[in-house]
Formats: C-alpha cells, sequence, structure tokens
DNA sequence: CCCTTTACTGGAAACGTTTCTAATTTAAGT
DNA sequence: ACTTAAATTAGAAACGTTTCCAGTAAAGGG
C-alpha cells in the first residue's frame, strides 16, 4: 500500500497538492508557474486559483536540481569589516536582486586556504555564477579550482592569464600617476608606497604609475621606499614606522588601502607627525563618510558602488549568453590638504 | 532503450558512476560517505577509493532536497557598508563555518519591504535557521513571515512578544545610563539623545538608560533634545542641526549608531563646533580603527565580534535540538577627550 | 546440523520539481 | 463527414541523493 503523503493543518503544500486541488497533472501546475506558452487560459485560471488557495510556493531546491540552475551568485570577499568592499557588495547584490538572482557571500579573511574552501563550497552549492576578488593571484591551484567551477566567473582586479573570465578592473596607474606627479611638482622626491603584493594585478597597475611619474619628471624611482606586501593596518603601520628610522626618511606618502592608510595613520600619530602638515599623505581608495573621518584627505578615488553594478551586470551578462568581458573602472586623483606639508622648508 | 548518462571527458561524477567503479549499490555509497555505521571495512575500503579515483562530490541540492535540510543559515543584515555590522556578520561566519554550515547573507538596506523578501527568499531556500537584524520590530506581518519559516531565528537587538526566538541583546541601558551620568556630573544637563526610532528594542533599552540617569540626578528629562527616528548619517546630521537652532541649543551629545555619529560630526564641523571643546560628545558604537578615526571621542562600546559569535553558538544550539534562548552582551561606557567640552564656562 | 540472531548489502521508494513524449482534444480544410 | 494539423494536456522519466525494507551471508547456540 503506498504511503500517502498527509498534507498537515499548515504545512507548506508542493505541486501535487495543488494538482488534486486544481484537478489536472502536476505537469500542468509547472507549465502555468513557469510561463510556459502552451497553456489555455481556463488551465491558467484552474491553476492559478488552486495555487493561491493552497499559498503553494515552489521547492527552490528541487527546482534547482531539476533545472541545473540555482540563480545563485557566489561572491567571494576578502573582508567584510572593510566598508569599501561593504560597498561594493552592497550594490552588486542589490543589481543582481533586480534579476531574480541571490548573492551568496563568503569571507576569505585574506586568506588563500580559506579562499580554496569558499570556491569548493560555492561549486557544491552549484552557484551559477563567481564574483570574486580574491587574495593573491598565484594561490596554489586557483585556475584549476575556478575552472572546475564551471561557470561564468567575473574578478574583481585579478588577472588570470589563460583563464578566462570577465573582470571589473580598475585603472590603477592613471590615479597614482596623477597623485605622484602632483607630489613631485610640489617638490617631493622621497616619496613613499605602502600597498598589497604584488601578486595582484591592483599593486602592479598602481607601481607602474608610481614608478612612471618619477621617469617622466626624470627622477630615480626611490625603491627603498617601495612597502608591496599586505593591504592590512598592522602592515601599513610597521612599514610607516620603519620608513621614519631611515636615514633619509619620506615626505610624502601614498597608501594603498583603507587598512594601509588606517595603519599609516596610526603610526602617523605616534610618530607625531600631522598630515598636510609634517608630511603630506594620499590614501587610495575613500570610504563612506570620507569627509567627515578622512580629515583633509588627498585620495587617490574610485567608486565602489560602480565597482559593485558592474560586477554583477558583467555577470548577468554572460549567464545570459554573452561572452566574457573586462570592464575599465577608472580612478582619480583628489587633492585635499594633505597633498601639501613634509617638506624641509616647513619643517621643524 | 533507456538512454545511459554518458560520463563525459571531465563531467563531474555522480553517485552512480561511483558505484558502478566500485561494483556495488549505490546506497552503500551513501553510507560509506555519510558515515553509516553498518559498513564493513572492505566495503569502507573499496567505495573511498572509487570515490577518490573519480574525484566524486555529492551534490548539495539532491543532499539537501532528500534530507530536508541545507546546512546553510540566512544572515539579515541592514547595512553591510556599516563596518560594525560587517565585522558582526564576519565573525558569525566564522563561528557557523567551523560547523559545516554556510552563511547566505541577504542586505535589507532599511526597508522593510525588502526585508520581508529576503525572508520569502531565505524560506523558499530551506535555510536551516536564521540570524537577523530587523529594521522593525512592527514590520507587517513579521511575526507571520519569521513563524512560516519553521526554523529556529536569532534576533540581534530585537524583541517579538509572543514569537519564541532566541536572541543577542546588548545591555544598551547600561552604558547609556553611566554616560549620560558622567556628562550630568561634568554639569551637562542639556544632553541631546539622536537614535533610531523606538520601534525597535535597541532605542527603548537606551532611552531606559538616558532617562534613568536623569531621574537619578534629580533632573528633568530635555524630552526636546530626543530624536529617535533613524539610525542614518542624514537623519544624525539633520537632527543635529535642528537642535542647534534651538533657542537652548544641547551642550552635549549621544549619538545611537554609526551612522548617527557619522551624521553627527558632520553637522558640528559645519556649526564650526569641536567635539571636546564646545560640545561634548558621546558616540554609541565604536568601528575598526575607532582610536584613527574617532579622534577622541567617547563612547558606548559593545564589541561586535562576541555579537557575531554569540549569535551564530545560540543558533547552532538550537538546531541540534537545544531551546531557545537570550544572550545578553554587555555595554561599556568608555569616558575620553570628547567628554568634556560643552559648558557655558568653557564656551566662546 | 538446524535455527536464530547479527551484520551487512542491494533494490526501490522517496524528496519536489521540470521536461520529454505521447495522447487527446479542438480547429481547419476539403 | 473525414482527414490533417495545431493546440493542449497527461504521464512518466529524469535530476542526484538518502533511507526504508527486505534479503543474503555469516556467526552463534543448542
Amino acid at each position: 500500500m503506498a504511503k500517502k503523503r498527509v498534507q498537515g493543518p499548515n504545512q507548506p503544500s508542493n505541486i501535487h497538492d495543488v494538482a488534486a486541488r486544481a484537478g489536472v497533472a502536476i505537469s500542468s501546475i509547472s507549465r502555468v508557474l513557469s510561463g510556459h506558452p502552451d497553456v489555455s487560459e481556463s488551465m491558467r485560471l484552474k491553476v492559478e486559483k488552486a495555487a493561491a488557495e493552497l499559498g503553494y510556493e515552489p521547492d527552490f531546491l528541487a527546482q534547482s536540481l531539476r533545472r541545473g540552475a540555482t540563480k545563485t551568485v557566489g561572491f567571494i570577499i576578502r573582508d567584510i569589516s572593510n566598508p569599501f568592499f561593504g560597498v561594493i557588495a552592497q550594490y552588486c547584490e542589490k543589481e543582481l536582486r533586480k534579476f531574480g538572482y541571490s548573492m551568496f557571500l563568503m569571507i576569505s579573511d585574506e586568506d588563500t586556504q580559506t579562499e580554496a574552501e569558499n570556491i569548493t563550497q560555492l561549486r557544491r552549492r552549484r552557484v551559477d555564477g563567481l564574483i570574486a576578488s580574491l587574495v593573491s593571484e598565484d594561490a596554489p591551484h586557483l585556475k584549476e579550482s575556478l575552472e572546475k567551477l564551471k561557470c561564468p566567473v567575473v574578478l574583481l582586479d585579478r588577472e588570470l592569464p589563460g583563464f578566462a573570465a570577465s573582470a571589473v578592473i580598475g585603472n590603477h596607474h592613471q590615479g597614482v600617476q596623477d597623485a605622484v606627479a602632483d607630489l613631485i611638482k610640489r617638490g617631493h622626491t622621497r616619496i613613499a608606497f605602502i600597498s598589497g603584493s604584488t601578486k595582484v594585478y591592483t599593486t602592479r597597475d598602481r607601481l607602474k604609475g608610481f614608478k612612471a611619474a618619477f621617469k617622466a619628471a626624470n627622477l630615480p624611482v626611490p625603491n627603498d621606499l617601495i612597502a608591496l606586501n599586505k593591504f592590512d593596518a598592522d602592515y601599513g603601520q610597521w612599514e610607516t614606522l620603519r620608513m621614519f628610522s631611515l636615514a633619509s626618511p619620506p615626505t610624502a606618502l601614498i597608501t594603498g588601502s583603507v587598512g594601509s592608510t588606517s595603519g599609516a595613520l596610526r603610526a602617523l600619530k605616534s610618530l607625531k607627525l600631522t598630515p598636510g602638515k609634517n608630511i603630506a599623505l594620499v590614501a587610495i581608495d575613500e570610504w563612506p563618510m570620507f569627509d567627515v573621518y578622512g580629515g583633509d584627505l588627498s585620495s587617490v578615488y574610485r567608486n565602489p558602488e560602480v565597482i559593485g553594478r558592474e560586477a554583477a551586470k558583467v555577470l548577468l551578462e554572460t549567464l545570459a549568453g554573452g561572452k566574457a568581458r573586462k570592464v575599465v573602472v577608472d580612478t582619480k586623483y583628489i587633492a585635499r590638504g594633505t597633498s601639501s606639508g613634509g617638506l624641509a622648508k616647513k619643517r621643524g
């Protein structure tokens, strides 16, 4: 004897319940509800009525399993407590939502191991696409594990040669070059650059701009003032302190992330140096309420809302059958009070 | 003729492939891989070998559908660009991850409509549990839609009478009361309080502390300086400006969120008032690098790492069969430079 | 040596959908 | 009225698992 499912008092109803109520086959329910063209008007009415009466909601898991699509996009972020990334994620989610996609957010915590786990997890959960801000371009087996995903990927500010991913990349060198050029024009030659590892595109592109500015001014690049290893505050703080213990310390500083900037500011505070007075400082990236918290910080600005939104758009395009492509988001040097200061004539 | 699935070159293999390779039934594969006790050693070896050779990974969707559990926890957050929330989410995720759960993050953007959509979405995706920072306690049909989820819920700083949810709530009144008491002791009576709506527990509890401090000092509560409506920066800015246009403006300010604080600071800047000099200011909630960006801001502190971690722990407990319960996280008034200033004797 | 228990294993029925195929109804053409 | 095509619909086979149930083999007891 077949064990029939008993529709409890307020158990969610399934497609069979609706079919029974409407007196039609379950395939018809599916067709009506998923907007298949081959349905008569009378059938549509019957089914919609029954579905409404039962408060029927199709099971997403079953749909996903059968359809082979989850309407879910993975988003791998390195650090969610950084509001710059938070804003990117926020606007990305907003855009995806418009098109019926949900965002599965995974945090890598700047760790390649965790990142690898995240990719695995997203694969097993069968996301339809992935947007990722990767920790490093040469993490072990990175390309393989992304390929194994077998779904469109959008990289944020990373390049993986030989892997056909879309990307949203910043025009970093432009902003940095303008910033450095301005500092040089103001008389600086000892300009420090503190940012993350050159194993990410972001840093390489910035370094390009940094060097280009010196070259354009016919000046030697101050290699001893280039510290490229990590984006976090501790590193920024440490390197700032180290550089000011050099025989010839920097007179200006460019910091490559919200973290680097924070660390540098903390270090400068402890050194009793005030940006805009006895040291020049240009922060790369602004964050919410920058006017309030950034003091009068000069910056190399890029718009996180645009980045988030574009990432979503490019991915959706690919999901709709489009080809992978790259979007370039520009960066802009914004000179403010802290572009001044730090030069000998103004010292002490 | 049955259409047999052709195992393509590098198509992911399924349980049938493994069964075929090992020469056993698919049920045995499942038993071995899910650690069922009734398996012989030889069977275990055979299956593990075959699975490893094929690089088999069970399909999460199919597992979820069959098991009725998704190993996924929904996390509804109001504003991801607020780093205070970001940190909560981060530590919550970290804790859930340890126990094999993934976090599905949805952003409400301070909007009850979006929040409702998020709840629906999470229900359809069959999350095993929900952690939520709700926009308002009296959003339409809130309780019903949470009940409909039929899974454990952990509320962050909210109370829904009659709904059996766990909760992580801050001991807000304590910190605020201490802060206000200190300000009163320093001579303030015109103390403003700007925070979110009383439709959330957080605000009500803070208001309790605010009033208690005045009562303890035998002073009337300055009702005209209480502005409780929204947590965002615009509201904070606007209300600050409004209050300083009053005949009798405040001499001290307490702001109820990162947003409120930011808005107030922006307003004060435009009014050419400096916290710690011609106005006293206590911020509720700190955020990353507060020492650098908060200037010398006094605060009512609570630990977002603890909040995130505890939320996860309580939820996991309930998922493991435990009863719903509440966790109280304490808040602490930390007096710094901006607790001074603003009193007549020190004025212009 | 037979019977009962125990330890394992295979087969099949779920889980809740979508989609293919075949069958039915309806309309259209002569 | 009769055939053919078009429009709908029902039924069944997927999707990839887990788990129930029955069955087999080995082990133990008399």
